[in-house]
DNA sequence: ATTAGCAATCAACAGGCGAGACTGCCAGTT
DNA sequence: AACTGGCAGTCTCGCCTGTTGATTGCTAAT
């Protein structure tokens, strides 16, 4: 029943109130956006999208602001793709051109991500589950002490101490490294439990004890994989606006710090539809009910997809954050890519 | 010219101001610390204090609360040493215990004592160049191209990807390798660049180019093991008691994100007189002029120091902070050295 | 040196008042 | 049927006021 003037209405609503963060009033937009109908007129809509829940009014006489639902038409209808500007591009270019190793190139897209939409920017490590073994080395360390090295072709490195059950010479070490590399190498990580399993029935008795601690080791590496963990940058930027929260932005932090709401957001996530996901206030539990959350998969791998994102106050701009969003992901899916073809 | 008992004063004030948050009264003193004098009594030693500009009054008719140079001389003097709690000393231990690597140990590290301290944790990367070279490792990865990985007995790992100049097979790789593990295997980091430098000339001109390139790439990961980077934890605990700073919280946690600032000023800090060292208020400048940092050097080895240690406001418990400062310090560094010593 | 007492000062609070900003509605117009 | 102008009603905000309670600084007495 809302007309498409009434869609209009809502989306200078959304726009106006969210670079003056002030109510908006009939008057201000028959004014401003010339509709060509009186504020009168303007009312009567106002009045419309109210009854759809789309809006609401602080108090009786003040404008009227977005309720998350009218936030959420907004996205999925009226948000128009804001082009990247030519320095949002050259600043992507740039960031990302300039990255060594793997984490080096995570931290400073977050970092990246953050400042080009002035929200905290959040970054999912990617699940290396489908990277593959490319070598494990094994480095004595003294006599009853070893180093184990596993690392894959995703250019990830991960090492471990493991204490030796019996005494270590060269001579073992070198035949455990030659066996463990035959067994192991190409092997994916989400393969690797199973395979470490059956590591130690492929050695003589006499190194079983040995074989186990080190499969131990390499499965406490390949643990370590796992995406569960979080980047995050700009922390700075959510207390900026310090009345963008009702209460205080404190159970925000919080919970960004513990990560774990977080992750739980981003997998119940569902990738197949769209480019970019937003959640939109009470969209979200907890304590990310008065945020919203723009995330995007990126792929880390052939396969694998994890996610990256910005959280920040209801009241952002949707338009150029999702674009940032969504363009960091994917000249961070380039990124790896090209990494990942690399080594065909 | 004050008085013990003006010292006493002063002391209570910082204590009960710190944790009611309000300014202090003469009464309060009088009635809560029976000094054995009434409240007149304290108030001629409240001017007194005042007059040395130790306590300030924030209007006419309130109480007083410290002034910078009242913290500095309650932490120089006043400050008892407030010893661990039972669980705060089991926190310790267990979260420090259960570390795998070294990135994990820094991390929990730092949470460790963001929780104890209920502040901003700050922990710097412990400086590597007195580690050195445990192991060189070369990965072919495809015909023009090599991973190296760079292994250093601190237990930390760095690899990067190598574009080769000429063609690659096994064989060269396997040369290159045992060279390179013959030249660097024991030098220390802080010697890389040296010895990579003349690197070049150790083998036979057409593998010129080639050693050039994987010397870069081995500078490279060296140079990233340069203590120039933090970590952070517990962001949030600076948003919650707001109203400790003046303005907002917002410059110092972006000042905190830069790292450049925190930086400076930790290696400004000079570590021979005290353990933990302390400054307050206007003894830093800009964005941290409001608050107070605690920080403590901790040994990352046999020789060199890193710094860790807390930002919070002027008013905190500077008593158990530094006591949780030193003791995290002091944990950090036996974890550190026992690794250290078992290279032996 | 300490104390009791007292006047002075000021923040915090609540209440009241006026101005300004919008809305909602209604009656009139196109 | 859609739109408009006008107007009363409502509510926030800022401002002023007076009141209350806390605390100090001073002075004179002990």
């Amino acid at each position: 029943m809302v007309s498409d003037r009434a869609l209009e209405v809502l989306r200078v609503i959304v726009q106006d109130y969210i670079d003056s963060k002030e109510p908006v009033a009939s008057k201000a937009i028959a004014d401003r956006h010339g509709f060509g109908v009186s504020a009168a007129t303007i009312r009567n809509d106002m009045a419309l999208l109210e009854e759809e829940e789309l809006i609401t009014a602080p108090h009786t006489s003040a404008g009227r602001i977005p309720t998350d639902k009218g936030y959420r038409v907004f996205v999925d209808q009226l948000a128009g793709v804001k082009p990247l500007t030519p320095a949002q591009r050259r600043a992507i270019e740039q960031f990302l051109s300039e990255s060594a190793d793997l984490d080096d190139t995570l931290t400073r897209t977050v970092r990246l991500l953050s400042q080009l939409t002035n929200q905290v920017a959040i970054l999912q490590y990617p699940s290396l589950s489908v990277a593959t073994v490319r070598h494990v080395e094994l480095l004595p360390m003294g006599s009853h002490r070893v180093m184990t090295v596993l690392i894959t072709d995703g250019g990830s490195v991960d090492q471990n101490i493991v204490e030796c059950p019996a005494e270590l010479d060269e001579e073992v070490v070198a035949e455990l490294r030659a066996h463990l590399n035959a067994q192991l190498v190409g092997v994916s990580l989400a393969q690797m439990p199973e395979k470490l399993r059956g590591l130690s029935a492929t050695v003589s008795p006499r190194r079983k004890d040995l074989m186990d601690a080190l499969s131990d080791a390499l499965q406490h590496a390949v643990d370590g994989h796992r995406s569960d963990r979080l980047m995050m940058a700009g922390a700075a930027n959510l207390v900026r606006g310090e009345h963008d929260f009702t209460s205080s932005v404190y159970p925000v932090l919080e919970a960004i710090e513990q990560q774990v709401t977080l992750l739980k957001l981003f997998t119940e996530m569902k990738w197949e539809s769209e480019e970019v996901q937003a959640r939109i206030g009470r969209e979200n539990e907890g304590p990310f009910a008065e945020t919203a959350v723009l995330a995007s998969a990126y792929q880390s791998g052939s396969e694998h997809r994890a996610t990256l994102g910005v959280v920040g106050p209801t009241r952002m701009d949707y338009s150029s954050n999702m674009t940032a969003v969504r363009a960091v992901a994917s000249y961070l899916s380039r990124l790896l890519g090209d990494h990942e073809s690399e080594r065909a």
